[in-house]
DNA sequence: AATCCTATGTGCGGCAACGCACATAGAGGC
DNA sequence: GCCTCTATGTGCGTTGCCGCACATAGGATT
C-alpha cells in the first residue's frame, strides 16, 4: 500500500535511523523521493534473484533477509528495523541477491526509487557513510548469524532471536508462530515448541496460538548467548 | 616480510583480480602506494577488534576470516584469496571489525595504506565499484556460511571446503590439518577425522599428517551441497 | 636408537535435534 | 452447537555430533 502525490512527514521518515542521521541538506534532497508504504505481515518485499526497483527504509516495519534451500528449508540471515535499509545490493553495485526479504513486523517504512538513491550515494557525502556503515553493522550481523548457527542450541538462538525481534516491534506482544520462528532459525517446529515451553515454565515468555509476550527481558538477557550483545554493540559502535 | 623501494611488477600485482579489473589509470595513481608482502602459514594479518592500517590484496596467497567466540571455539565466516581484499572495514567506514583474519595458505600479497586506499575509493570510480561489488560478493559467501552452517552435514561442508580452497590454491596439494579444518568449520577434530576418512576411502583424496591431496575434484562436486555452486555463481557474477 | 611431539585413529556414553505420527485445543465460520 | 482449520503438545526411534580417553604412528631432535 502506498500513499502518493503528498510531501512526507519529515519526522516519521526521520524515525528510520538512517534518514534521521542525514544532514538538512541531503534529507531535503531526497525527501520528494521518499514514498510512504505499509508492509503487512508474511508480504515479500523481494524475491531471490529478482530485479529490484527500490530501496526501503523500515520505520515501524521490520524485515527479515531468508536464505531458501533448494529441498525448502529456510533460514534467516538477517533482521531489518529502523536502523537500517533493504536492498543493499542496489549501492553496492550487485543489482539484485540470491535471497528474500519478507516482512516478519508489520508496519510503515519510506520506498525510494533506485535511481534518486544511487545519484545521492554516488555524491560520496553523508550518505553514502551512513550506508557504508550500516552496511558493515549487517555484515557483522550476518557473521555472527553463521557462527551462533554452528555453535548454540535452539534454545539459546530463541533467546536472541525474540531480543532482537523486541528491539525491533515497539511492543511485548509479538504476533508469530512456532511454525514462523522455526523457518527464521532453521529448525524444526517442535524444537522451537519445546524451546518456548522451557522459556514459559520460567517465566521469561508467555504465548497462545500465534502470540508470544515478552514477560522478563531481563532473564532472557541472561539466557541468551554472547552474540546478541555483540551484535548490538557493533551496531551502537557504528551507528550510534 | 615486506620488500620496499621499488616499484612494483605490474603483473605481480594484477594477479590479484581487482587490481587486475582496474583500468590502466586507476592502477598508476595506486602503484606507488602498494607493497609486496609474503605471508606464512598460520599469521594473522589482524586481531579481531585491532586497529587496521593496510589493506592486503592477496595474489597466491589466501586469508579466512575468523570469528572466535569467548569460550575459545572458532568458525570461519569467510575465505579471501586473489579474487579479493582483506580490510573491508577499512573503506566500509567501520575503521574495524570484530573477527580475525588469518593467513590460510602461504604466499604472496599486496599491500597499501588506508589513506591512500581511502583516496582512489572517494573518487567514486571503478575502483570503489569493484570493491563494493566484491563485498557483495563477500556478503553471499558468509551469508551462505550461515546457512549451510545450519543446514548441512560435516561431511559436505568440508567438501565444500576443500573445494573452495582448492580453488585460491594454485595446486592439489594442500598443507593443512584436521585440527586446523575442524576449527574453520566449527567442528570436532575427530569429526573432519570420520568425513576424511569417507572422502579418502571412495579416492575423492588422500591424506597424511597435516598434507591432504585432491584426486578427483569431479567427485568432489558431485558431493558437495549447492552452497558451492551458489557463491562461485555470484561471484563471477558480481566480478565475472 | 631413544625420545618427544604432533597428527591421526578408535571406542564409548551422552545429548540435542531430527523425522514422523498423532493427539489436543483455540478460533472462526456455518 | 458443530465443523474445520490451524497451532501447539507429545511420544518414539534414529542420527549426527559432542566430550573424553586413550592408542598408534610419522617426523623431528638428540
Amino acid at each position: 500500500m502506498v500513499e502518493k502525490g503528498k510531501e512526507v512527514n519529515e519526522n516519521e521518515a526521520r524515525c528510520n535511523r538512517l534518514l534521521g542521521a542525514l544532514p538538512p541538506e541531503a534529507f531535503e534532497r531526497l525527501r520528494i523521493h521518499l514514498e510512504p508504504i505499509s508492509f503487512s505481515l508474511g508480504e515479500v518485499v523481494y524475491e531471490s534473484g529478482g530485479h529490484m526497483q527500490y530501496v526501503y527504509f523500515p520505520t515501524t516495519s521490520h524485515i527479515s533477509l531468508l536464505y531458501t534451500m533448494l529441498d525448502g528449508s529456510t533460514a534467516e540471515m538477517g533482521l531489518v528495523g529502523q536502523e537500517g535499509v533493504v536492498g543493499i545490493a542496489l549501492f553496492m553495485g550487485g543489482e539484485t541477491t540470491p535471497n528474500r526479504a519478507m516482512v516478519q513486523g508489520g508496519g510503515f517504512a519510506f520506498r525510494m526509487k533506485a535511481k534518486a538513491m544511487l545519484d545521492e550515494f554516488k555524491r560520496g557525502e553523508e550518505f553514502q557513510h551512513l550506508l557504508l556503515r550500516y552496511t558493515q553493522a549487517l555484515i557483522t550481523q550476518i557473521s555472527q548469524n553463521a557462527v551462533c548457527n554452528r555453535l548454540h542450541s535452539v534454545e539459546q538462538r530463541l533467546c536472541r532471536w525474540l531480543l532482537m525481534t523486541h528491539d525491533l516491534a515497539q511492543t511485548d506482544q509479538l504476533q508469530m508462530t512456532h511454525e514462523f520462528i522455526s523457518n527464521m532459525l532453521g529448525v524444526r517446529r517442535e524444537g522451537v515448541t519445546m524451546a518456548a515451553q522451557r522459556l514459559q515454565e520460567v517465566g521469561m515468555i508467555s504465548y497462545v496460538r500465534g502470540h508470544i509476550q515478552i514477560l522478563d527481558r531481563k532473564q532472557l538477557l541472561a539466557h541468551v548467548c554472547e552474540c546478541y550483545q555483540v551484535v548490538k554493540n557493533e551496531h551502537s559502535r557504528l551507528l550510534g
